[in-house]
DNA sequence: TCCCAGGGGCCAA
DNA sequence: TTGGCCCATGGG
């Protein structure tokens, strides 16, 4: 089939940098996002019912984006995904504030900065795949969720090829309202296959469209509203938050208590409340970017600080 | 084998 | 409102 191809640059402005694009080749490269040769790459399907096949790349401070497709690939889409692009991979958020002065104050992120120091929390293109990310997420080794998610995109997701290779979208909420609840489980979701299906549902049945939350102001309304999905409970709605929204927020979870415990408080347990007080705080709008570091390869730079830290990250992605 | 994991739903008190 | 189960599955 014939191949349509074009590129363009998104300059990342001054008032963003440090820009680590290596963090972003390296770590949480959930599938349907695949790494290519110093590339991060991914098949989307356009608001036209176009396929484009992105790749994108870093060179001088600029990301790098070529396109292909089997068909024209117009203005509109060019714009779509170049907006989009810039969204996820939060090309403006002046994070020196938080690497120069923020972390540069505090031993424990300073050492959890070294490796992936300039990184920018990425985001999801849809409020959906997070809800799905997050909840395949629960109650799991993170390592597992990579698995999880390459099947769900493998059996659910729309499929083209480029150059041989086989890429997927991510799954529609209609594919999964309309999936059996055994293919969802085939998928080693384990329990939360109702979860799934049950949020892809409510979505077609109310004519949902949880992009639209993006428009809120009001993060406590958001959350709301993303709790009233189901499976969705406070971890998964403050973690959507982070990664599907330009809005600071951050999760309470089994990882981010313990790494709190141990290097806030000096290993005592404390209620949930003191810990928001003390996140609120202390890192205040940039408590999500806190979390990132503290929760990213947490028991590699905790050994610096002479600290053996019983729970592994599984940010890194899997050499394999 | 047993235990636990980057939770949420549900049901008793 | 809170506490204690249960839920699949894979890995240590």
């Amino acid at each position: 089939m014939a191949n349509f191809k074009t590129n363009f640059k998104i300059n990342i402005p001054r008032t963003s940098t440090p820009y680590n694009f290596d963090y972003s080749l390296s770590h949480y490269v959930f599938q349907p996002w695949m790494v290519e040769r110093k590339k991060l790459v991914r098949l989307y399907k356009t608001p036209n019912s176009n396929f484009l096949l992105l790749r994108v790349g870093f060179n001088k401070n600029k990301l790098d984006c070529e396109l292909l497709s089997h068909s024209q690939i117009d203005n509109d889409d060019q714009d779509w995904i170049r907006n989009l692009v810039s969204f996820m991979f939060a090309v403006n958020e002046p994070v020196a504030e938080f690497y120069d002065e923020i972390c540069a104050k505090d031993p424990v992120l300073k050492a959890a900065s070294k490796e992936i120091y300039g990184a920018h929390l990425r985001r999801d293109a849809t409020v959906f795949e997070s809800v799905i990310g997050v909840i395949v997420a629960q109650n799991v080794f993170f390592k597992r969720i990579y698995k999880m998610l390459e099947l769900l995109c493998r059996n659910f997701g729309e499929k083209q090829v480029f150059g041989g290779i086989s890429y997927f979208t991510f799954p529609e909420p209609q594919v999964l309202a309309n999936a059996k609840l055994g293919d969802i489980r085939a998928c080693l979701v384990g329990y939360r296959d109702k979860y799934i299906k049950g949020v892809a549902e409510m979505i077609v049945k109310e004519n949902l469209n949880l992009d639209e939350l993006r428009n809120l102001s009001d993060v406590s309304k958001i959350r709301e509203k993303l709790i009233e999905l189901p499976g969705v409970g406070p971890y998964t709605a403050d973690l959507v938050i982070a990664i599907g929204f330009s809005v600071p927020s951050f999760h309470l979870d089994l990882f981010t208590r313990e790494v709190l415990y141990t290097f806030y408080f000096k290993g005592k347990k404390v209620s949930d409340e003191k810990l928001k007080r003390f996140v609120e705080e202390r890192w205040g709008r940039w408590k999500h970017y806190a979390m990132l570091l503290l929760t990213t390869n947490t028991d590699d730079w905790a050994k610096e600080l002479g600290v053996e830290f019983r729970l592994k990250s599984a940010a890194k992605k899997r050499l394999e």
